[in-house]
DNA sequence: GTCTATACGGAGATAGAC
DNA sequence: GTCTATCTCCGTATAGAC
């Protein structure tokens, strides 16, 4: 639970400990994984490899977490990676449903951008568990799981590069790279998974604001 | 090495494939590790770590890959994890060194912070295969190791957020939260180890120019 | 320092009873 | 659907010859 964290002021992360402190026991996002004993295997795989990689996760540790016996899991996922993979498609799907579409009143890119940001942002720290799991663990899914998840991350890349450039195209932004600053602003949000903790100074509303305020200022937004 | 792709533009970065693509055969990096074949084996681990994880990683592969028996790692190196550590303190030590001194000449604080996270994004890059280890494979450190590469962190984030406070403090930047931009900065850099590959559309000290440029961005330095 | 051979435990996954 | 028992292979690490 705590964060190995060295003598230091309150405010230094050290930047993820040995040990990670994971969330969602009963998280809104696994609602849909029925039956129940397949949705605590899952929460339990979700916990262990965001702690400690999927390839350090043993299905006993899993099944023990879940309260089962290790032959338990088989009866509700074909094999280890395929729990691996349910669990990176929903985050990958819940992450893109997050994103407000571009028909969503806000016909004006600043505040496009910013809602987006904002969203996207509290997303990966409130599920910093699962965005974990989705962003690090991809080289141990097999080929077709993989090429599912990616048709997901690319449309997301899409629609931050989109988004930048309408608003360069209607001189609201100014920025020297589209699709180097679509990626930069994608990175912030990210790179939460790594280093966030749910005892982190700013709840992920306020690191969703604050990061859209940085955003915009990437792409020069006086708003 | 190829990255996995898929169809989409040239731009796409589907960010990040299974196959991770390695690069350091003859990196001046691991110069100092000696003799020979023990910098042979370091540089085989780095390379299945970066693109399996640790974990994902076993002794046998590095050993083969280095061109030798799986017994000979024992001879170099305790354990697989001490190899792991050497890996990861040589590395943050070397992104640690490249961030340039606060005695360097560059008073202006804007100057500073350019400089700074040009030459740490450009680090980043080109060093994306350490950088990766170092940042994602912490939790395989055992404690002591775990420690000792800590401090290094913790020198790298105190640096960001003293070279921002500074600017603030003579009113040259401005900022809502100070140690959450430094963070954010950090990010930057940071996420080029998950995403960077030697085929991207930048070469390391492009990226290290774009991405101070959006540092001072972020801490709305005109300059 | 490197090899071959191997000890020993742990890993994913299955069989078959209840 | 869950369990206990188990198969089989693989993983880290060591022994001992050269």
């Amino acid at each position: 639970m705590s964060a190995k964290v060295l003598p230091g002021g309150v405010d230094d992360i050290v930047t993820v400990a040995p040990e990670y402190s994971t969330d969602s026991g009963a998280d809104p996002l696994w609602e849909g994984v029925e039956p129940e004993p397949a949705r605590r295997l899952l929460v339990a795989g979700l916990g262990l490899f965001a702690a400690q990689g999927f390839h350090g996760t043993t299905t006993r540790d899993i099944a023990a977490r879940a309260g089962m016996s290790p032959a338990a899991l088989y009866v509700h996922y074909r094999t280890k990676e395929d729990l691996l993979f349910r669990i990176s498609r929903i985050a990958h799907e819940a992450a893109l449903a997050v994103i407000p579409p571009e028909s969503s009143g806000a016909g004006d890119p600043a505040g496009r951008l910013r809602a987006a940001v904002a969203a996207f942002t509290a997303w990966h720290a409130r599920h910093h568990t699962a965005a974990r799991v989705a962003q690090y663990e991809l080289a141990a899914l097999e080929p077709a799981h993989f090429r599912a998840v990616a048709a997901v991350r690319l449309a997301i890349e899409r629609i931050f590069r989109k988004m930048i450039e309408r608003g360069v195209a209607v001189g609201k932004f100014e920025v020297s790279d589209t699709p180097a600053t679509a990626l930069a602003i994608l990175s912030l949000a990210i790179d939460l998974a790594r280093w966030y903790q749910p005892g982190s100074r700013h709840s992920p509303e306020e690191l969703g604001d604050l990061y859209a305020g940085l955003a915009l200022r990437m792409v020069r937004s006086g708003q």
